[in-house]
RNA sequence: GCUCAGGUAGCUCAGUCGGUAGAGCAGGGGACUGAAAAUCCCCGUGUCGGCAGUUCAAUUCUGUCCCUGAGCA
C-alpha cells in the first residue's frame, strides 16, 4: 500500500504556503517543509518560513531545525522527509510537503543511488584539487574512467565533476555504475499541484516580497545570524537574501544595492525553478490564489 | 573660460597600428541522481556622441560642436 501524499509545488514566491494553509482549513493535514533553505532555523525571514502562528494551524514538520553551519543534502533530506510523512500518517494526517526544491521531491519521490558518505579527506583532496587545476582537470580523467558520464556532465561543472571524481575515488565505481542500480520502489503515491505564474507576472511579486521582508526585519536578522556566525562559508549563508544582506553587513554594498541583486537573484532562481517544474510529469496546475481549485483538486483525488 | 581624460550592447568596460566590434553582468532559453536558493550550458547588429574633412574605405586619423568627469582659473 503507497502512502498518499500532497505536494505543492511551483517557484518561488506563489503562495505555496497559503495554499497549504487553505488545505488545512478543509482536512486533516500536516505540512512537510520541501525547501532546502527552510530547515535554516536562523533566517525565518529571509527564507520565507511559515511564521509561528501559521506554524500553529497545523502540525509542520522540517522547518528551521539546522543551524546555519550544518550541511543538508537530497539524500539526507529525503530520509527526514520520509520520516515525517510517516508521522504524520501514523497521526491520521494526509502530509502535504510543500517547497521548491525539486531535486528533494524527486530525491523522495524516486529514491537516489545508495552511494555510501564519502570520508571528508577524500572530498578535501579533491576539492583541493580542482582549485588548482580546474574542474576541466578532473573532467579529462572523468573521460577515462567514466565515458559515458563524462559525456553529460559539463566540463566547467566544478560541482558535478567534483561528485564524479570523490564518488569513484571513495566506492571504485563510476556514476554511471550507481546511477543503473536498480532501486527500490520508495512507495508513495503523490498529488502533484503546482502553483504556475509566468516570470514577468511572478517579477513584481517577487520584489514586494522583498521589501516586505526587509521591513519584518529581514537585516536585523542576518545581523544577529551573523553574530552567532561569521563565516560566510557557511551552508546556511548561500541562500539569497542571506547573501546579499551579508555583504552590505560587511560594508561592500549599500543596502539599496543588496536589495536590488536581492531581488534580481531570486528572479532568477524563480525561472529556474520554472524550468524544472515545466518538466516535471502528472503535475495539476493552479494560478496563484486559486486556493479553492487546489482544495477540490485535493478532495476530488480522494 | 583653459587643460586633461572620457563618450562603444540595458549596465560596467575592452578593442579596432583605417577594412563597420567583443567580454563580464543584466535579459531570454535549457540542463539537473548526495552543495540544488547550488552548479553548469546555449543565445551578442549596437546610428562605436553629432556634423564635416582626408581616404577606395572612418567607430578607428583630422577639424569642429555637444555631453560627462577631474584639475586650473
Amino acid at each position: 500500500m503507497p502512502s498518499r501524499i500532497v505536494s505543492i509545488l511551483g517557484p518561488t514566491g506563489t503562495g505555496k504556503t497559503e495554499s497549504a494553509l487553505a488545505l488545512s482549513d478543509a482536512m486533516d493535514v500536516g505540512v512537510v517543509n520541501f525547501d532546502s533553505r527552510q530547515v535554516y532555523r536562523d533566517f525565518p525571514i529571509i527564507t520565507a518560513q511559515p511564521t509561528p502562528e501559521e506554524q500553529g494551524r497545523c502540525p509542520h514538520l522540517l522547518y528551521g531545525m539546522l543551524g546555519p553551519d550544518r550541511k543538508i543534502n537530497a539524500a539526507a533530506f529525503a530520509d527526514l522527509a520520509g520520516a515525517a510523512v510517516a508521522d504524520l500518517e501514523g497521526r491520521g494526517l494526509l502530509p502535504v510537503l510543500v517547497g521548491g526544491t525539486g531535486l528533494y521531491l524527486k530525491t523522495l519521490l524516486q529514491g537516489i543511488a545508495p552511494i555510501p558518505d564519502i570520508p571528508p579527506e577524500i572530498r578535501r583532496k579533491v576539492l583541493d584539487r580542482i582549485a588548482a587545476h580546474g574542474p576541466q582537470a578532473l573532467h579529462r580523467e572523468l573521460k577515462l574512467a567514466d565515458p559515458e558520464y563524462a559525456a553529460i556532465i559539463h566540463p566547467n561543472d566544478t560541482q558535478r565533476n567534483a561528485r564524479a571524481a570523490e564518488v569513484y575515488e571513495a566506492t571504485g565505481r563510476t556514476m554511471t555504475w550507481w546511477h543503473s542500480q536498480r532501486l527500490p520502489d520508495p512507495g508513495f503515491d503523490c498529488l502533484k499541484i503546482g502553483i504556475g505564474v509566468e516570470l514577468d507576472e511572478l517579477t513584481p511579486r517577487l520584489a514586494g516580497r522583498v521589501d516586505r521582508m526587509l521591513e519584518a526585519g529581514a537585516l536585523e536578522e542576518a545581523r544577529k545570524a551573523w553574530e552567532n556566525y561569521p563565516d560566510p562559508q557557511l551552508p546556511g549563508w548561500t541562500g539569497i537574501g542571506c547573501a546579499e544582506l551579508l555583504s552590505h553587513l560587511r560594508g561592500e554594498v549599500t543596502l539599496e544595492r543588496a536589495r536590488e541583486l536581492w531581488i534580481q537573484n531570486t528572479r532568477a532562481y524563480a525561472k529556474r525553478q520554472i524550468t524544472w517544474f515545466k518538466r516535471e510529469e502528472d503535475m495539476r496546475w493552479f494560478r496563484p490564489g486559486d486556493f479553492q481549485g487546489v482544495v477540490q483538486c485535493v478532495r476530488d483525488w480522494f
